[in-house]
DNA sequence: ACCGGTCCTTGCTATATGTCAATGTAGCCG
DNA sequence: CGGCTACATTGACATATAGCAAGGACCGGT
């Protein structure tokens, strides 16, 4: 139930109370997804809006010849269909097992208009998102691989936080290397290269699925420089 | 005035009327800036708001040892300040000369909140950002110099045609060489030759302060290839 | 335990774009 | 008119990253 939801801080529906909460609890439609499964796709009529509870959502563009653009990773907390627009825009499909509410699109706008309070927090997760958005600009158009790898890895160890509500040194890298380079406009090849010679150099430690940190300020000087 | 604004269609106010639009114009500080002036800058706090209404303003973000990468450009109709939060995140100054209508942050924000209306704009406008945001990701990212030229330019001509409500094969290009290699996250050197080559095959003839396009069949191609 | 598949790593080479430097062009002001 | 300044172009060269190809590691199924 939604009132014992771990991801509930940092959801839609955190600013929400008494009546909003349950009027919105009931439009509910809990899903779950396993991994590879797609959520929608780019050009598929936005039907409903989500927000994960659990699990890693890739979210991305294709060009007509096959190159991809992944515009960002859904963790959990995440909102997928912010615009309330007729289309996402974007494919998204699972990373891991994932499972997320899922409300007609429809109802939770009429719901948003109802409610002010939903519609400036919807709001805000735009706006954070396109700061977001514009901060990738900046790394995709101006830094170069190791800056890119490193902020990459220093964001998603401050969201894994958020999320947690500890920071770990152990960051947790549920997507494969050809999505990480996807996702900073590298190759494989690249992403590959340059997490080991971070490895060889004693910034990190390759792990399973993650890396280790060893080196934190040397990472963040290489993130913001 | 306001109610002979001719980029009013564009801007916030467009769903605006009776009470509300006068409650909006009562709360306008009309403002004008000369070239190169700056609107504000990345750290300082957001005190004010802003809808384009003539000229052109870049919108850009530092990295600390000078690299810049320019998130957008801002054309009549453009909203800054969408986020109503205590920073911009970005710079932003003036390329040509520019009027604005600027609002006090504060005054905006508790007008937003009292017309729903303005909020729901306010949203679909941050929306639409985040959607221009994320297909400049797919540009930054997997597109090559040609490409990248191409769509930018293409891209202005809609814009440019939505502003003036026809659309012209004379694409004005008021901001610099460098500017547009900072938007594309280019060398100056690379636009030049890119758009030179572009011009010696024939797809467009570059005149002063902007381009004229003349295989428009071609221009699409590279844009959404 | 073995097989097959998927993902990752690593070396070699190619190339688009960056870097540096010189030259050209146009507007502006005295 | 001339010369200053800012901006744009062009050429020669350097390099980060892409592309290709071979091998290695790991995992899940039988």
């Amino acid at each position: 139930m939604c009132r014992h939801c771990e991801t509930r801080a940092l959801s839609v529906c955190s600013p929400l109370e008494g009546e909003a909460f349950y009027g919105l609890q009931r439009l509910n439609h809990p899903v779950t997804f396993p991994a590879r499964a797609v959520l929608f796709n780019q050009d598929s009529p936005a039907r409903h809006v989500y927000t994960i509870v659990h699990g890693v959502v890739r979210l991305y563009k294709l060009l007509p010849d096959g190159r991809r653009q992944i515009v960002g990773f859904a963790l959990p907390g995440d909102f997928l269909g912010l615009a309330l627009a007729d289309g996402y825009g974007f494919c998204a499909d699972a990373v891991t097992a994932v499972s997320a509410c899922r409300f007609s699109r429809d109802h939770f706008a009429e719901f948003a208009d109802q409610y002010p309070t939903v519609l400036r927090r919807l709001h805000e997760m735009a706006t954070h998102e396109l700061a977001l958005a514009q901060q990738q600009m900046v790394l995709l158009g101006r830094r170069d691989a190791e800056e890119k790898i490193a902020s990459f890895l220093l964001a998603l160890q401050q969201r894994w936080g958020r999320i947690h509500g500890k920071t770990s040194v152990t960051i947790d890298l549920p997507m494969g290397r050809q999505d990480i380079a996807d996702f900073l406009g590298l190759t494989i090849e690249t992403v590959s290269r340059t997490l080991n010679r971070m490895a060889r150099d004693r910034l990190l430690v390759i792990v399973p699925d993650g890396v280790r940190v060893l080196d934190a300020a040397k990472l963040d000087k290489l993130a913001s420089a």
